[in-house]
DNA sequence: GCGCACGTTAACGTATACATTAACGCATAT
DNA sequence: ATATGCGTTAATGTATACGTTAACGTGCGC
């Protein structure tokens, strides 16, 4: 797979004129740095099955499909390794990481602890209102998603109800774990969408917890989203179950 | 700080035989890559206190220091820095980083969420008595180092058992995340020792934990792991506030 | 004395070079 | 046929080279 080096000379070149194009159209957009880059599209790709789980190659394989040399790869790579999305495994390139339903459990059980707290902590916040409609709009796009039977869409919104309530939890570590978490689970999220029946529950679980929020009881606000995310757990383990997937 | 250099191909000379004489005298004791190398050494650096809250190097200094070139290092730097030690400031080096109290409430928040998880977890596999042994002897210790004043086997033996706990919950992603935040409050930890009256209520609340585990009484594991933590938590936070120790 | 343009420097980000060694194939012995 | 040892290869880990540019000092205009 090695380049030899004429050839290699001329993708150096091209390399450079592209980054400076780059920088001089996208006005800053895209951050700088190669490493970002490599991150991003490699992330990217992973999130939306183009490398899909088991996908492997070498350091100098992603380089080249990139156009980018393997040091800034490299670091991407690592990186992602310690996001828990690849594996680096010398000698045999990095391989994008199956997720188990074992995988899915440890996953939901992390989010379990963590996410009910930082409903607790908002909720002890007393926030106004106003710092709550996001939330409601979120909730409230998933009904109109699955109205329209728009499953891409109430996945999102449904991602951006539990994002927004975490970020006003004010605890970044929690943010980035439970972003990170998500990451993870993303793939099989996607698959067992399509597999089980419409989520109708969720809307009306996220108004609860809301309410408990708006009213400051922040015991109920946890019970509520604990109890919203074992349930979710365990329907998806069922289904994973039940449709023998044993790794996506 | 830059070698010339001459002096810098004797140094590169030496680093090879110091590198074989590693191998072979320390029977594979230390990994082998240099990057681990670096981190660990690092990072014990930072834990020890040798690289305080603020140091900052650059990263050809660091190289220096451990005898490598940049390359691992700046990998090992890296690492660490998404471990939440250290802050790569382009241009500036990389800084240990200052936990503030601020910090130690997010960290708090977070184990405080996870940690009680691991609890009842456990509590739910209904173990055999001589798998909870290991968190009664180090219990145990802890009594014992209280009783010698040796507070430095204290801290040891209560963060043993915190370890020990969190592996018999069997969630690998719970285990990572407390490693990691065990290192980030670390320091803290070590300074407050010293100013607070003796611990002596924690190994009661240890032992309740296990009778609980023991019984198989997920929730009331929970529920005592949780309020012991929330303890340690407020206390910790009181000292900060009345030493007025804005960062550590 | 003060602020800004400009040149210099050095730290970094990236590319490349290189030594090491795991992995593989193949030949040979059993 | 299977196993063992050996030579080859290629992917990595590490070192080094190099261009870019932020940071800083200097000198000039005011």
């Amino acid at each position: 797979m090695r380049v030899p080096s004429p050839s290699r000379a001329i993708v150096k070149r091209s390399q450079a004129v592209e980054k400076r194009m780059d920088r001089a159209s996208t006005a800053d957009g895209g951050r700088k740095s190669l490493v970002d880059k490599a991150y991003r599209e490699i992330r990217q790709r992973i999130l939306d099955n183009v490398y899909p789980a088991g996908h492997r190659a070498l350091e100098q394989e992603y380089a080249d499909q990139l156009g980018l040399s393997r040091t800034p790869v490299r670091e991407a790579l690592l990186k992602l390794q310690s996001d828990g999305l690849v594996e680096v495994l010398p000698r045999h390139g990095a391989r994008v990481l199956p997720v188990s339903p074992d995988d899915m459990r440890e996953i939901y059980q992390m989010l379990t602890a963590i996410e009910p707290m930082a409903a607790e902590l908002v909720a002890r916040k007393n926030l106004p209102a106003a710092d709550l409609q996001p939330l409601i709009n979120a909730s409230r796009d998933m009904t109109t998603a699955l109205k329209n039977d728009d499953l891409d869409a109430w996945a999102h919104a449904d991602e951006r109800f539990h994002r927004l309530l975490i970020a006003l939890a004010g605890n970044r570590l929690i943010v980035e774990t439970a972003q990170s978490l998500w990451d993870r689970a993303h793939r099989a999220r996607m698959v067992t969408l399509r597999l089980r029946p419409r989520p109708v529950n969720s809307t009306r679980e996220h108004n609860a917890i809301v309410e408990a929020i708006r009213v400051g009881d922040a015991t109920e606000a946890a019970r509520l989203h604990r109890a919203h995310r074992e349930r979710g757990s365990r329907e998806l383990l069922a289904l994973l179950e039940k449709a023998r997937i044993s790794s996506l």
